[in-house]
RNA sequence: GGGGGAUUAGCUCAGUUGGUUAGAGCGUCUGCUUGACAUGCAGAAGGUCACUGGUUCGAGUCCAGUAUCUCCCACCA
């Protein structure tokens, strides 16, 4: 192996090979429960970001851990078809040459658009491919492939006919750069500094009476049907049945009375645009108000505005300055509100009133909401499902028609002689009713999630019966970031009720997002946002996924930066010299094959097992369990967790440097033996951690030979611990576990006070040691090599009582340890340290004398806890007799 | 306006049903070119678990309130 782990080559050799051997690959006939995951389909234009790693990485780890269990995993990846943001990014190409799509034509421009995806709508995936996303290609969709498209024509003619989807002239948000109606979700919201006007509207027929209205939008003055105010407001009841005069306009407007008002906000006087505001919108329909719509798609004001072709804002001004030429504005007040902005691309969205296609949500929302009541599908964290009851229960239609180009046309036809209108899959050739060729589409396309939402079940081939879906449907976990649980997740709920009649996933698994180092939203016009491809370019994609993983709470958000990453390269390099170890050691063994190791059982002899074989074996053991729970439970950070400190801690730092002495003893069956420990213990560490870091695991894998050249370690059996009879023959017990945790008590003990002391390392002292116990005394003894080794030749020697002579004094599990330093004590120091463990000493035994003397404590703690406190006030008394003697001997 | 979350070491975070002396990584300090690894090894320092009450024999953990920060939803112009 070579010297230094290269990790560009290694996953660049890999993922081709996986790919290319169909280990991402099942079929339903092969056997094995079925584990199925859709991956939340990034859109078509995007590119890679740390959210999309986070994800991906929390998908491959439970991908890879069921694959290894036996399960027939299917891990199906796609894009979406992304309608608004692609034309966007179409658009602005052609805008480069100077055209705008409606010079090229809907068809030609759709064609172009198509070009775009062929050539670029790649890039995304190549870059999933870097992460050892372990999806199955074979299965890639995107949501405007054929049978796609042809499920969502057939899904909204099924609504249609259900009279489930409708047409109407409603408000709806409307974004003038994207000239297209927006659903309520794809509008943020975000606190505005503005201001409120005050304007007069004089009261028609009298002599200079008027009310002050307070608006944030004066563009939309012209657009007034009427003012509203409370009708219990007293101050405004003399005006029932009274007219006022729109300023500028000069036209008659009705006072109407309605309890929308709040009588304690501005003047308690409403202007009332129907065309432009969602809530007049509303009053307009209880008063029966005319609506005039003042504005143009693209945010400029039309004829009746009276400032026809001026931008909206630039209107507001013109507005207001008129306003105050014709005195009608009595004053201004800066005002933080809440304006609504276009999730795409970010400009202030309009109310605007058009005809669009709503699908009456509540009937679909309902088996959705009582599956989750049930349990039918889990919510985790489980305070989400608070949050998605909300939301479903207060459900609004869903505005699915778009004014773009981009995106699966709305399959709805009207006849240009009879007038009839329908619904149909595939385009018809005359109308049903007339039998007339002359039939119109609808000009508009559908919302991006409208095709996303029957995502689990189109992409196994519905409304195709395939054998993929009848095994994968309902798929098991959807996992993502909550930002899109309700423009996705509710409604892939709401879709997998209504057309399959099963849920299509039985958990949701939402984790955070990923924030910068300040907690900040990673964002490009921040420009705080980190790469994935560069933090794999620096420090590999087993780096990336890993450091991920463990920091990554499903509770919270995860801040990261690029240092956060050194700890998955660290993890690996040390992987890496751990097998760089073993293989040097294999190769003095001649005969010696990994791949006796690589799973199945371990032969060994009990007469030759000793304590720190059995410490490892155990915790070994124990760590394939505390994995698999973990992962059962979605805790990815506590498997992650879980593996680095074994294989970091107890497999490297101490039964690695324990097994030295042994490799190099003269008996060869103790060579074996413990290279065989060794050999099994590491093969389940790579094993363990393959999920989290797939490609260095498989790399060691190989290089050792624990399989043939054209096996995986993706295919081997995921490690679940010793079975009880292993456990018993070998003598894994608690009491073999508490010893050696005692033992390494006593090595870093001594290790601190030589250090301490100010010891130099290639001095030998002799340490003395007091032992605890007399059992302890006992094994110690028998013990004494693996001491010496771990303390560098460090011999310790067990005494019968304190030394007489003053000396560095430490209390350690195992006992009192001395470090004799004739003359070169210094008796002040030592006196003040040995005051300061008393005092510590002393206070821990105080408060476990306060409790053992608490009568409450005595009658109502359960025994254990009581002997605890009594086992610890025998431990400090004698600790405490030990200093205080060697203060005394000072 | 409604709802959720967070607050533990200088920083980022663990802490599973309440029970010995609250942990990790990074950073800091000290000492080590040890035949796997300086991307490392061995040590050390560093915490009134946001605050105030309550429940309990016992609270980082449960309850209430307060403060600060955050997110989501919502039609106060």
């Amino acid at each position: 192996m070579d010297k230094n782990y290269d990790p560009k080559a290694v996953e660049a050799k890999w993922y081709p090979w996986w790919e290319q051997h169909g280990c991402f690959h099942d079929e339903p006939g092969r056997g094995g429960a079925p584990y199925a995951v859709v991956i939340p389909p990034p859109n078509v234009t995007g590119i890679l970001h740390m959210g999309h790693a986070l994800n991906q990485t929390i998908q491959d780890v439970l991908v890879r851990w069921h694959r290894m269990r036996g399960d027939n995993t299917c891990w199906v990846p796609g894009t979406d078809h992304a309608g608004i943001a692609t034309q966007n990014v179409v658009e602005k190409a052609l805008r480069k040459e100077g055209k705008r799509r409606q010079d090229l034509g809907r068809e030609a421009f759709v064609e172009r658009v198509w070009e775009w995806k062929r050539q670029y709508g790649g890039t995304i995936v190549h870059q999933q491919r870097k992460l050892g996303n372990s999806t199955d290609w074979q299965r890639e969709r995107f949501t405007m492939d054929e049978g796609l498209s042809a499920a969502v024509a057939k899904v909204f003619c099924d609504l249609y006919d259900e009279g489930l989807i409708y047409r109407g002239n409603y408000i709806v948000n409307w974004c003038p750069r994207c000239g297209t109606a927006l659903a309520d979700d794809e509008v943020e919201h975000e606190p505005n500094e503005g201001y409120l006007w005050y304007v007069r509207y004089p009261v028609a027929g009298s002599e200079g009476e008027f009310v002050t209205v307070a608006t944030t939008r004066p563009e939309t003055l012209p657009g007034d049907t009427a003012v509203a105010v409370n009708p219990s407001d007293a101050r405004y009841a003399h005006l029932k049945g009274k007219k006022v005069i729109l300023p500028l306009v000069g036209k008659e407007i009705p006072v109407v009375f309605d309890d929308y008002v709040e009588k304690d906000f501005g003047t308690g006087v409403v202007k009332i645009t129907p065309a432009h505001d969602a809530n007049d919108f509303a009053v307009g329909q209880r008063h029966s108000l005319p609506q005039v719509d003042v504005m143009n798609g693209d945010g400029t004001m039309n004829a009746l505005s009276g400032y026809e072709g001026m931008d909206r804002f630039a209107c507001r001004e013109a507005i207001v300055k008129d306003l105050e030429k014709g005195g009608y504005l009595v004053k201004v007040e800066p005002y933080q509100n809440q304006v609504g902005h276009c999730y795409r691309c970010h400009t202030v969205v309009d109310s605007r009133l058009s005809k669009q296609w709503f699908v009456r949500m509540k009937p679909l929302a309902q088996p959705a909401i009582e599956a989750v009541r049930k349990g039918e599908i889990a919510i985790q964290p489980k305070r989400w499902e608070s949050v998605f009851f909300n939301w479903m229960e207060n459900i609004r239609d869903w505005c699915i028609s778009r004014q773009i180009w981009w995106g699966h046309r709305i399959p709805v036809y009207t006849c240009r002689a009879c007038g009839h209108e329908w619904a149909a899959p595939e385009k018809p050739a005359a109308c049903p009713t007339c039998g007339a060729a002359a039939i119109d589409q609808d000009p508009d396309v559908l919302d991006t999630w409208f095709s996303s939402w029957l995502w689990p079940f189109t992409v196994f081939g519905w409304p195709k019966q395939t054998a993929d879906l009848a095994f994968y449907y309902p798929t098991a976990d959807l996992i993502t970031a909550a930002d899109i649980l309700f423009f996705w997740v509710a409604r892939m709920m709401m879709a997998g009720y209504h057309f399959m009649g099963k849920p299509p996933f039985k958990n949701v698994i939402l984790h955070g997002i990923v924030r910068d180092a300040q907690g900040r939203k990673m964002s490009k016009s921040l420009g705080n946002s980190l790469d994935p491809l560069e933090i794999i370019e620096k420090y590999s994609a087993d780096a990336l996924r890993f450091s991920l993983a463990l920091i990554t709470s499903m509770e919270t958000d995860t801040k990261v930066d690029m240092g956060k990453f050194e700890i998955g390269r660290n993890f690996g390099t040390k992987l890496w010299n751990a097998a760089r170890f073993l293989q040097m050691n294999a190769e003095k063994l001649p005969g010696f094959s990994f791949a006796d190791h690589a799973g199945g059982g371990l032969a060994l002899d009990p007469a030759l097992l000793r304590d720190d074989d059995r410490h490892l074996l155990l915790k070994a053991h124990r760590t394939c369990a505390a994995l698999n729970a973990a992962l059962a439970k979605y805790r990815i950070q506590d498997g992650a967790l879980a593996i680095y400190d074994f294989a970091w801690t107890d497999f490297c730092d101490w039964y690695l440097e324990y097994a030295k002495a042994d490799l190099n003893a003269p008996d060869a069956p103790r060579r074996r033996q413990t290279l065989a420990i060794l050999a099994h213990v590491y093969g389940q560490i790579l094993r363990l951690l393959h999920p989290y870091m797939p490609f260095v695991t498989e790399e060691i894998w190989h290089q050792l030979g624990y399989c043939a050249e054209d096996a995986t370690i993706m295919r081997a059996p995921y490690p679940t611990g010793c079975d009880d009879a292993h456990l018993a023959a070998w003598g894994l017990t608690e009491d073999v576990l508490a010893y050696v945790e005692t033992k390494r008590d006593l090595i870093t003990g001594i290790r601190a006070l030589r250090a301490e002391a100010g010891l130099p390392p290639a001095l030998n002292v002799r340490v003395l040691l007091h032992p605890a116990t007399d059992a302890l005394r006992e094994r110690l003894a028998r013990d004494a090599d693996t001491l010496k080794t771990a303390l560098r030749a460090q011999a310790i020697d067990l005494v019968d009582a304190p030394p007489a002579a003053p000396m560095p004094t430490k209390l350690l599990r195992a006992g009192a340890a001395y470090l004799p330093l004739d003359g070169l004590v210094d008796a002040k120091a030592e006196a003040d340290k040995l005051d300061k463990e008393i005092a510590k000493l002393q206070g821990f035994l105080d408060g476990v004398n306060a409790k053992l003397n608490n009568q409450a404590f005595v009658s109502k703690a359960p025994a254990p806890i009581i002997q605890n406190q009594r086992d610890r006030k025998a431990e400090l008394e004698a600790q405490l007799a030990t200093l205080h003697a060697r203060r005394a001997a000072l």
